[in-house]
DNA sequence: GACGTCATTCTACGGTCGTTGACCGGCGAA
DNA sequence: TTCGCCGGTCAACGACCGTAGAATGACGTC
């Protein structure tokens, strides 16, 4: 009957500073990048010594892989129309808060090998889903650009805050966005003459 | 009359040097973006001692200032239709071949501060010519997300190497987006019932 | 032919980083 | 009470970075 609230137990307490770590690294990871993130810096952060950093994670790679560890959006299957207002959802979701985990592997895809796999990887599963509601030779470009357009926007309103996109509401952004979408999702449609292949 | 292919004077010596710095630093820019980028490698891969190239630029970020100097794409202006076919044009131009101070540029954005004001200033003409091309209230916004979706397929194509968006032929990649742009550039479409605010 | 200029190199300094290993002190089991 | 485990700190090492400044040697000018 440990009361909750009492001294936390040898065991909580490690959790609770691995946890602090944790959040300290994310938040740096976002904000500067893996580069410029440094284990000093995150290690000052959550008020802990660098040496308990590489104790507790082993190394600054490991620490960014624990840091970053985000659970997967789903995007349900079904047809195309109903594939692009998921996604639509799925993105209105994430322009309302995006969780600072996929921020910092975001900001470090293009800097760091690590973090362009985890984004692929985290990309994979719903592209092939995608492709699979899409159902014509050009499934996979179709899908990669929506891929494309999602993280370039969620990447110009939370990382570089260009100010249209960062004020701009969700529901005004994916409104925008929903011609697109489902154009990109439905296979036959014309907008202008299409050239067979 | 100096013959052109003879031993070359001294300007044109340190001319050609200065050059081969250049390239050399808008390749590795490109390739590992600012912060991993050292002056040493870039002296390396030019062939030239490291004091050599803070003596010629003064200092890794004036470096990269002239490293990135590049030429603005024009998006002429004209009606909305107009200016997406323009603006299709222009990205049509950049899937053949991104020029490589534009990818450093791209590249390094999201770490390093002067790229990412670079970005914006080399974005903001263009943007001010979409948006008065659209006479809308939400014209920035929209403009902002055309400049979303081309960065972010830049992005895709040249930096992560998406395998289904680096193996695309431009036509396939434009032909698909030209919806996207035209729905964002035309101001009163309908694709479902619009909400008033 | 002498001399100053300048392209270029060499050496080194100060700082920061990731990482390591010794060390300390309190909690919990025996 | 004793003692070992473990959360946590401290000091330091080696590598690498941006940068500075002296040294060198060839070129162009007088």
């Amino acid at each position: 009957m440990t009361e909750p609230s009492a001294r936390p137990t040898r065991a909580q307490q490690r959790l609770r500073t691995e946890e602090r770590i944790l959040v300290a690294a994310r938040q740096l990871f976002a904000e500067l990048g893996y580069e410029r993130t440094t284990i000093r810096a995150v290690a000052s952060t959550a008020d802990v010594d660098a040496g308990l950093v590489m104790h507790y994670f082993g190394s600054k790679d490991l620490l960014f892989a624990r840091a970053v560890e985000v659970p997967a959006d789903e995007v349900p299957a079904g047809t195309a129309g109903e594939v692009a207002e998921a996604l639509l959802t799925s993105l209105g979701r994430r322009l309302t808060g995006e969780p600072v985990a996929s921020l910092a592997v975001l900001r470090s895809m293009l800097t760091n090998a690590d973090a362009a796999d985890r984004y692929r990887a985290a990309g994979e599963p719903q592209l092939n889903q995608i492709t699979e509601a899409i159902a014509t030779p050009d499934a996979d470009l179709r899908a990669s650009l929506l891929s494309a357009i999602i993280h370039g926007v969620l990447a110009e309103r939370y990382l570089l805050r260009l100010t249209h996109l960062a004020d701009a509401s969700p529901e005004q952004i994916i409104d925008l966005l929903r011609p697109c979408f489902q154009s990109l999702t439905t296979p036959a449609p014309a907008a202008t003459k299409p050239q067979g292949a």
